[in-house]
DNA sequence: TTGTACGCGTTATCAG
DNA sequence: CTGATAACGCGTACAA
C-alpha cells in the first residue's frame, strides 16, 4: 500500500504538502493541487487511517453495545445508528453483549482500547460505578447513570398508560404485563409501573410477570405466557414490554384457540417493522426509533467535540391501533 | 490514558521490557511480570491498539457490509459473525449498503482505509472489477466473482428444488415464485431457476417473479404479491425466495381470505428465527446461518495467514416443514 | 508558500 | 535477559 511519501515523491513535493492537500489547510496553488491529486490517483492512494487517528488521537469510530442485533428492534435501531454515524464521517464498531456481564465488560475494554470516540450503551450488566469510570463520551437507551452520562429514551411510563388505557378502554377487565427484568434501574420498567398505576386507578385486578434474567431468551417469553394462562386462563387484555413479547402472546393465544381481539386483546410496544406480518397487524406504543438513534449519534459527537449535553432525552411515544385491541 | 512508557516509568523498567511482557515475548522473571502487571494495574493501562495495528500493519478488524442490518436474516447472520470474530481477536466495522452502489463504493473505500484485516462482502452492487481489484482478504456470500475470491452460500439449487417438490407432493398446481433481482450473477439465482426446472420437469404451470432493483423494498414486496394475485388468481403454490417475502405471502393470503395451507401452500427460504411467529409457523428451505457465518470469519483468518483457500463453500440446507404447507 | 523534524504509542531489531 | 533506537504513516509546530 502506498503511503503519503509516495505520493510526495511522485508529485516532487514534501510530504508536508500532501498531507496539506489532503486536509485542505492553508492556501494551495491549483497547479499544485492538481499535481498532488493525480500522484494519488495514479496511485491509488488512501491515507492509512491508523496512522491519522494515532497522530490525532481521535479515530471516528463508534462503539455500540447491544444486546443482540438479530433482536429486531435493536436491529432497527443499530441501522439508523450505523446511516447516521456514517453520514457524519464515523464508522460503527458493533458488539453484542448477549446480555453477559463479562462480555459486555470485555467489549467496553476492548472498545477503549480501540479508542473509539465514545460508546453508546444499549446494554447494560454492570453496575453504575462501572460505566461511570470510564473516562469517555457515554449515551445510554434507557438507563440512568449518572447526571454526566445523557440517556435516551422513549416515553416509557406515557407509552404504559397509553397502552393500558387502550385495553381498558376496550373493556378489558382482567389485564395482564409482561415485561423484561426490573432490575438495574432500566428505565423500561416505568413500563410496568405504569401498567400497575392505570389498572389500579381503574380498580382491575391486574398481574405483573417479566423475565428473570433480561436475557431476551424467547423461551423464557413462551414459559411466562404458559404460566400466564394456566394462573390466569380468563385473562383479556395483555400489555407486553416489546413487540417481540406481544408477537409471542399472540401466538400462545391462538394456540389456545382464544381469540384476538374478541377473547383476548394485545398491545405491544416499539414499533419494529415486522409487527405488521403478524397474524394481525400488532397494536403497539410506537417508539421513535430512527430519531433515538440519531440522537444517541449526535450526543456522541456533541461530547466530542466538547460540548455541553442534557442528562436526559426522553422522546414522545404514540400509540399505533392495529388489530390485536 | 497512560501510555507504555508511564508503565515502564512506575515499574522502574524500559518499554522494552514492558511490550515484552505484554506480548509474552521471550524469557521474564516472575517477579518482574508481577512488577509490572501491578503497575498497569495500577495506572488502569490499555494498550493502545491504533498503535499497535499501525506498528503491526495488522489491524484485527474485519469490515462487513451488507444491505440491512434490520433484515432478519442479515440481522442473524451478522449476530454470529460477531460473535465468532469476537471469539477470534476481532472486531467487527459495521456498513450497510442499503444495496446502494455508491454508498457500497464508499464503504469499500473507508474499510481499506481503516486498514481493515479482510472483507465480508454480504452486498454486490458493484461488477466484478470492483471486488478484484482491492488486494485484501475477501468473502463473498452468494456471489461468485473470482477463483481467487471464495464464497459461502447454501445450497440454492437444491434448496429450490426441495421447495418446489414439496409444494408439488402436496398437489400444488399452479405455482408461483417471487425473488430477488436476478441480476449481477448472485447465487440465489438459482432458487429460481431449481423451481422453475422442477415445476417444468413436472410439466406444470409456473409463475416467476422477482424484484426490480434487489433493493428489500417491502413495499415491492406487496406489490409483486398484487400483481401475482391479480393476474393469477388461482395461484395454489408459492416458492418465496426468503423467509420475509414468504411472511408478506402469506399475509397477502390472509387479506383476501385465502386459506393457508388449503387453499395456498407457502414455503420460504432462509430459517429465520421469526418464521415461527407468523401467522402460521411457516414452512422453509433452512439455511445453516450460524455455520454460514462462522466459516466467512474462518475464511478471512485463514486468508490472513496467508492460508490457501477454496473458491466455494456450498452449504446444506434442510427443509422444514412448518404449517403452510 | 513550502519543507524539516518531531510526536502519536507500539513493536521489532539490534547491541550490550 | 534487558535496553536504546528505528520504524509504522501521518499531522503539525516551527523554521526557511
Amino acid at each position: 500500500m502506498p503511503t503519503i511519501k509516495d505520493v510526495a515523491l511522485k508529485a516532487g513535493v514534501s510530504v508536508t504538502t500532501v498531507s496539506r492537500v489532503l486536509n485542505n489547510r492553508g492556501y494551495l496553488s491549483e497547479d499544485l493541487k492538481k499535481k498532488v491529486y493525480s500522484a494519488m490517483n495514479d496511485l491509488n492512494y488512501r491515507p492509512n487511517e491508523l496512522a491519522r487517528s494515532l497522530s490525532r488521537s481521535k479515530s471516528n469510530i463508534i462503539g455500540l453495545i447491544i444486546p443482540h442485533v438479530s433482536h429486531p428492534f435493536f436491529g432497527e435501531l443499530t441501522s439508523h445508528i450505523e446511516e447516521h454515524a456514517y453520514r457524519n464521517g464515523y464508522k460503527l464498531l458493533l458488539c453484542n453483549s448477549q446480555q453477559d456481564k463479562h462480555k459486555e465488560l470485555e467489549y467496553i475494554d476492548m472498545l477503549r482500547a480501540s479508542r473509539v470516540d465514545g460508546i453508546i450503551m444499549g446494554s447494560h450488566t454492570l453496575e453504575v460505578e462501572a460505566y461511570r469510570q470510564m473516562n469517555l463520551p457515554l449515551v445510554t437507551f434507557d438507563r440512568r447513570i449518572s447526571p454526566e452520562i445523557p440517556y435516551v429514551c422513549s416515553d416509557n411510563y406515557r407509552g404504559g398508560v397509553l397502552a393500558t388505557t387502550l385495553l381498558i378502554n376496550k373493556g378489558c377487565l382482567r389485564l395482564a404485563h409482561i415485561g423484561g427484568h426490573p432490575e438495574l434501574n432500566i428505565l423500561s420498567v416505568l413500563r410496568s409501573e405504569a401498567f400497575a398505576d392505570t389498572a389500579r386507578q381503574h380498580n382491575l385486578p391486574h398481574t405483573l410477570l417479566h423475565t428473570d434474567n433480561n436475557s431476551f431468551d424467547v423461551g423464557a417469553y413462551e414459559r411466562l405466557l404458559a404460566q400466564l394462562f394456566n394462573e390466569q386462563p380468563d385473562v383479556d387484555g395483555i400489555f407486553a414490554g416489546s413487540d417481540l413479547i406481544a408477537a409471542y402472546a399472540l401466538k400462545a393465544c391462538r394456540e389456545r384457540g382464544l381469540r384476538v381481539p374478541e377473547d383476548v386483546r394485545i398491545v405491544g410496544y416499539d414499533g419494529i417493522a415486522l409487527r405488521s406480518l403478524l397474524a394481525l397487524p400488532l397494536s403497539t406504543i410506537r417508539q421513535p426509533i430512527e430519531e433515538m438513534g440519531k440522537l444517541a449519534v449526535d450526543l456522541i459527537i456533541q461530547q466530542v467535540h466538547g460540548g455541553a449535553v442534557h442528562a436526559e432525552y426522553i422522546l414522545p411515544v404514540e400509540l399505533e391501533e392495529g388489530a390485536t385491541t
